[in-house]
DNA sequence: TATAAAAATGATAATCATTTCTATTATTTC
DNA sequence: GAAATAATAGAAATGATTATCATTTTTATA
């Protein structure tokens, strides 16, 4: 199944790479929407998996039981906020090798691990102080 | 809404307290029929979330889609095969604080974190080799 | 440039975990 | 034991995602 362009494609791609706030397969789609208005929420989903099997983009999961996507495929921490939902990325410098740590006393295989924040982001932070 | 009896729920807490293989509802739903063969998936799921909202019993999500059940509500971490789904207990001797690196540079308040550990487990490892 | 093969699309149906309804049943209180 | 109310069973609804399929685009080639 050699990859045929599409201008489809190309638009959920542009759009996304110039986000950082890691929307939604639904957020891109209202989005991308505005270029094509005849896309189908379908589409975006099948691209959007496309584009992640690829490399080219990163799935992330938040625990909000919907997927979210990142341009950023780089190995870096999320963060989201219980109060507006929103998500954005951690700046933790070098995180430790928490991998290694729990293939002590296992007997299987460590292929990786699935770490992200929750808590009350600056914004609403501040705004239930006021 | 106080809280009354109710057999299922007894039935429900009873069977997940003797589990350590992390069940989903529909698993617990499929055991507790069992002894009650008219319960409903409802109920299981109605259930569940009681308890884990009681804090008798914790929700554990390992990236798979479906919420597992786990009657160890101490913090701990979990491990899921990508080759046959299971979710095992980890032992690791001791979690380094990564909420208070991931405050350094936040302007948020981080509230904790969700971290899960996937890969192949020791008898699917086993399998493979063989 | 026309054409034909293959991939991508839009529209819609299907799936799957979970939640929500509602009439009925069980538990508790008096 | 009867009234009040929480819990249930069963079924429908929901929301995110995937699958299906006839039609349209893309692209390699004659």
């Amino acid at each position: 199944m050699a990859l045929k362009y599409s201008r489809q494609r190309e638009a959920i791609k542009e759009f996304l790479m110039n986000r950082k706030d890691h929307p939604t397969a639904d957020a891109v789609y209202m989005e991308v929407r505005k270029e094509f208005p005849n896309i189908s929420l379908g589409t975006v989903y099948r691209n959007l998996t496309l584009l992640a099997d690829l490399g080219e983009v990163a799935r992330v999961n938040v625990g909000d039981g919907v997927d979210h996507f990142d341009p950023n495929t780089a190995l870096h921490y999320h963060f989201t906020c219980r109060e507006c939902g929103c998500v954005q990325d951690l700046d933790i410098d070098n995180i430790v090798n928490i991998n290694e740590m729990a293939s002590a006393n296992f007997d299987g295989e460590i292929g990786g691990n699935v770490t992200y924040f929750y808590g009350i982001c600056g914004k609403c932070k501040r705004k239930l102080l006021s």
